[in-house]
DNA sequence: CGTTAGCACTCTCGTAGGTCGAGTGCTAAC
DNA sequence: GTTAGCACTCGACCTACGAGAGTGCTAACG
């Protein structure tokens, strides 16, 4: 624990570097919040934060930079959680009165909003149940022998695929198979499905199988869809300067892979978490915090919403956003899926 | 027109450049190909070609690089243009079997497969026709005043859209709905859906008019759902070294805009069109060169596949590999939708 | 006349040295 | 406990300099 004044002292060096991404020095602190205490003796102060492991020196002579730990800390205990202000609130709140009734629309829309408010890389899952169930299929004939399957499920989500039919079937005939099905199926899980075809004809069979497996792998996505917005703004950032840290980080998250540089916590109904540096298992976050929240109803499917930047985050303002973003999210979803 | 040695040197330091991305000497061209001149003769040969601008200097004391004419020049009249060896025809067509049967699973392959063959960026666009037309649409009640509209359009592409109906309505009453405006509207055009919908009842009007519009939209976007792949492929290219270098592309790539990127140039039933650093009407892509193909049969819809990366790109296999797997996709796509 | 050897010149790049300034840690005095 | 004073450290920036690569020019050669 540390003492009032110890924590103050790091409270500004966190702000201070938040903002200008440089070392933050004894006098600089003095000078720009008008202490009432001599550099010499915010000097002393700092040692004691650097010796608790909660500063450090890049080098000799330069100022000082949180460490993982003193994030930890400005988060849990110093930080102010301010509200987002009105004007970006109805910035925001106009900006999603634009969204269509799309669902990738508008979670494009907010990772869209998300990555220009704070300046930083956001990320936006798909909502997603614990098991996603059948909700409707359709037929479309394309060919005698080919049909495109659509199939919806619980959560509101189109999946499509081109089948090459067992045998020769017209739309007629496909219709009266999907109307049958949708009746068979409803509500079923993909493992149900699978189980209960082989009651069928062989064709029935063939596209309740396929069905299944469309259903099953929506278990397996842990984030589906993740829109991606702004790593622009995260490259821009001058720990990226130097090109081979972009391209470490671009490496990261080109290969649709973010799923595993986010680390499943849990995230309780409304909270927020934040994973900040090395505390992600993921090597190449190393240098980077993630503040990730949720959006959608206590029961029924969620989804994951994130602001992803180097460990100099204004957490304040993300962590507000994010709750703010997910509100609005959860809001929307209730009203057009619900 | 060039003498036939001049346009060997030219050629010679077009191929060395495009390989070794350092300006080329005099000296280093002889030795490398063990030319029977002497680095003087080169000398002079290389300042009749900068006086005719295929070539410049970077500065006083460097090698010569191809300017966007020398490019043009090599493209038009020396290459020589290779097959894809088999050894990388059968490795692409190993991929290729691995493609779902979802048209952006192998939208997506053919761009990764395209990017990772070339080690620069790939782009590919889904088909699409002159005028889309309505195929098949399927309400699948969410509420008894909300639906999912599933709109099948003739390209085999998928839509979707959450709608707040007018009155309410049971999934019985949207399966017949469904059935009617399958019959009325098959194979129209989206203005003509929207013309017809005065005719029909306030919640069938309502529908086919988001149908119509739907369908309409498809007819703005040029290039439908881009599948991006492989910009680092693009940004660890020394052009790129600098890191403002780099985020001035990746602007120019962020935002889905693309389109504006790659002019709409008519590209032949077999042809492969290149666009060289300037001759893009596009600023941030003046020293990128674009190899631009097309898939799909002669009529019926059609889609864009393109390679993109530094003017210092290997034209000769680009063009031979868009050439490729633009034949892949076409047997492809007919194979499933025709 | 085309080709070539010779040579002075130019420019980049890497290295080494030198100064400046910001910041620290320590000591001693208040 | 706080502070002034001070020596010290180290990166950032500038300059100088030599090495290396490459050029352009001139004059000689076949």
């Amino acid at each position: 624990m540390l003492t009032e004044r110890r924590a103050q002292v790091l409270r500004l060096i966190v702000a201070d570097y938040i903002e200008t991404a440089t070392p933050v020095g004894s006098e600089q602190i003095v000078k720009r919040h008008r202490l009432e205490l001599s550099p010499a003796t915010i000097r002393n102060e700092m040692a004691k934060l650097e010796e608790e492991g909660y500063i450090s020196h890049p080098h000799t002579s330069a100022g000082r930079v949180p460490s993982d730990l003193g994030y930890r800390y400005f988060v849990e205990m110093l930080m102010e959680e301010p509200n987002v202000s009105t004007d970006e609130q109805l910035r925001i709140l106009h900006q999603f009165h634009q969204a269509t009734s799309e669902l990738n629309d508008w979670l494009h829309l907010s990772a869209s909003v998300l990555a220009q408010s704070l300046r930083n890389m956001a990320v936006v899952s798909a909502p997603r149940s614990a098991q996603s169930r059948f909700k409707h299929v359709e037929l479309v004939s394309l060919h005698d022998r080919s049909a495109l399957l659509v199939v919806v499920l619980q959560e509101v989500k189109v999946r499509q695929q081109v089948l090459a039919l067992r045998e020769a079937a017209t739309q007629d005939d496909l219709g009266r198979l999907s109307r049958k099905l949708n009746h068979l199926f409803a509500t079923l899980s993909g493992g149900q499905i699978i189980s209960r075809s082989g009651e069928l004809s062989p064709l029935e069979e063939q596209i309740a199988i396929a069905i299944g497996e469309i259903v099953q792998t929506e278990d397996v996505v842990e984030f589906p869809d993740p829109h991606l917005e702004g790593i622009r703004n995260v490259l821009s950032q001058p720990e990226f300067a130097r090109s081979d840290r972009m391209l470490d980080i671009l490496e990261a998250l080109d290969g649709r892979n973010i799923a595993r540089t986010i680390p499943q916590a849990q995230v309780g109904e409304d909270g927020v978490i934040v994973i900040i540096g090395t505390e992600n298992p993921e090597n190449v976050m190393h240098n980077c915090s993630i503040v990730l929240g949720r959006y959608g109803g206590a029961s029924g499917p969620s989804g994951m919403l994130a602001v992803v930047g180097p460990t100099r985050l204004p957490y304040a303002k993300a962590i507000a956003t994010v709750r703010y973003v997910g509100s609005l999210m959860t809001e929307l979803m209730m009203k057009l899926y619900d």
